[in-house]
DNA sequence: TTATATTTTGGATAATTATACAAAGAAAAA
DNA sequence: TTTTTCTTTGTATAATTATCCAAAATATAA
């Protein structure tokens, strides 16, 4: 999809470059060969809960929302690239299998992302099984966490 | 100073309330008597580093920059509470005395706050040195410290 | 496939926020 | 005190962001 790779990359972005306008991840957006508006930049924005911070310094920034959820997804990421095995999609369910003993820490990293597709997740020793909204969350769910495998 | 005492009021009420709009603010200021343009909420905006956070459900709501933050200045106030003796002010010095045990808190609570009027902190036991940039700065300094005591 | 529903997007603009400038106010100096 | 300097504020407006609406794109159903 062609959306959350876009998100992706202006996550990639704010915390590459300070930028402070809308305007400016556009034109930076532009120069991946991504062609948006600034009306689509600001809903993506609102949907990764960006911020326009006050930067100590004066002027401003825009910054990912919590530090708390960027380090969710790092160890996230790092969790799954380290102990994936496989998966599942089924209906609204999705279904990891892991090397034993990393099923709760992931489940509750996939929590702490709080993404809204997720109603939730849980986790046993090697299996973590996350419930999405409906069968078509549940394939956003698949794409993103696979995402993150490779 | 009166623009203390507003930007304090603001803090408040963005925890209160679910505000999306600094002309909501100009309002509810006014509720208190305390009348302001838009122009200066949002001068007062960006000093207090306040983010204009899109919320979960949709729409925005603004907000405390980080939830530390917050907590330090809850303890801090606490702690000055229950420990507080006394305190002078000379040049750009502001020393605390405290109840035995209390320094080394106050004083890493204090350089949490991250007020820029403050070039650091260091305690010992009983003991906070506050240093400030200037001896003005160092006047804001013990207005606003003392201010949590009471 | 074609038809239908859903999602995403851009254009235009409304809504909101930030700031230049000048004036008022407060502090410091004389 | 008066004068000078620094800070704070409002007005007006520039700059930026959010959203309405319609079109395009995408997915789902038939």
């Amino acid at each position: 999809m062609r959306k959350f790779e876009r998100q992706k990359a202006i996550r990639k972005l704010i915390q590459q470059y300070s930028i402070d306008r809308q305007e400016d991840i556009v034109k930076l957006l532009q120069e991946q060969a991504i062609k948006v508006t600034q009306a689509t930049v600001s809903r993506d924005v609102k949907e990764l809960q960006l911020v326009k911070l006050p930067a100590p310094n004066g002027g401003y920034q825009y910054s990912l929302p919590a530090e708390k959820k960027l380090n969710a997804e790092k160890k996230l990421k790092k969790t799954l690239h380290d102990a994936y095995l496989s998966s599942r999609l089924h209906e609204s369910f999705f279904l990891i299998k892991l090397l034993p003993g990393n099923g709760p820490a992931v489940a509750s990293l996939i929590d702490q992302l709080k993404v809204k597709e997720i109603f939730g997740s849980l986790g046993d020793d090697d299996t973590v099984l996350v419930i999405a909204q409906d069968p078509r969350a549940a394939k956003e769910v698949q794409r993103m966490l696979l995402e993150m495998v490779s």
